[in-house]
DNA sequence: TAAAATTAAATTGTACACAACTTAAATATA
DNA sequence: TATATTTAAGTTGTGTACAATTTAATTTTA
């Protein structure tokens, strides 16, 4: 067994598959004007609405390198507003426009239209789902609200 | 069970499960003048030299504009040289330079670190294994030579 | 409380990803 | 065999990722 074969990589089924789903993401959010990471910051949004940038890199894993642009990008595309903290003006605070409010009914259709094109029935979901929680649990992802 | 809640979804995971990997793989790397791409680009050349751009995209999941640029940087380095096939013209051929080849010894220690790293035993392991190689087949991730 | 340390965003620079398109070579077909 | 089609790389443009640094606000501490 040659550690360094490809088949023997832990990692790069990850890589493969993480952007083989995100593809498969685009034709339902391209209609929406969101690309798959946007996607995220507003699931985040759509859970709480009035979070700080680093409340959602938090959640998602990502910094203000990659989150101030999306961000700028989202308020461009009129989905979400930034203001600071009054309290703390070192805090983006980031709130819905009603745009972006209205919008979650649109996707809630996805994770279903998701699950058809991945085409995995509920235990097949719940085992992968379920294997890959464990395995975030076990690297120990960083989480704030046990989000994984 | 909100399907729009960031704990439901399936992607996720598998999103901030790669990188995350990718992020520990850095410190191994970044010695060898690597990133985790091109890092994979070697991976297919030590198993097979001679290669063209078209199979190394097929068994990566990677297109040409994205393997051009990385191409370009793995030859600046000085891993690797490119020709153009004299049968077909329109097929680049890549192969190892001699530093390219002795970079494989160098590289061998690094899966069993990353194991180190990850923290998961033999058995964590092949279990993760398995069920990603079992999803890679079940999406049905093209691949040339049956890598997943 | 003034200086030091910490923190949250923003900025800068490098490197992917990939859609869409272009170019050139090879193959198929009328 | 000339034209059409297909194919492999390369190019262009947009959008992440993230390390490293900067800036400004807040908190700690001497």
């Amino acid at each position: 067994m040659n550690p360094l074969h490809l088949s023997n990589q832990l990692c790069f089924p990850f890589y493969a598959i993480s952007k083989e789903i995100i593809k498969r993401y685009r034709p339902f959010l391209a209609p929406l004007n969101l690309t798959y990471p946007q996607y995220l910051v507003m699931l985040v949004l759509w859970e709480e609405d009035l979070v700080t940038l680093k409340s959602i890199g938090g959640r998602l894993q990502l910094d203000s390198g990659t989150l101030t642009p999306l961000v700028k990008k989202l308020i461009q595309t009129g989905y979400i507003e930034k203001t600071r903290n009054t309290e703390d003006e070192r805090q983006l605070v980031i709130r819905l426009t009603e745009r972006g409010r209205n919008l979650e009914e649109e996707a809630k259709e996805i994770p279903a239209r998701i699950n058809e094109v991945l085409g995995l029935n509920k235990e097949e979901y719940n085992k992968y789902k379920d294997m890959l929680d464990e395995l975030a649990g076990k690297l120990e992802i960083k989480r704030e609200d046990g989000y994984c």
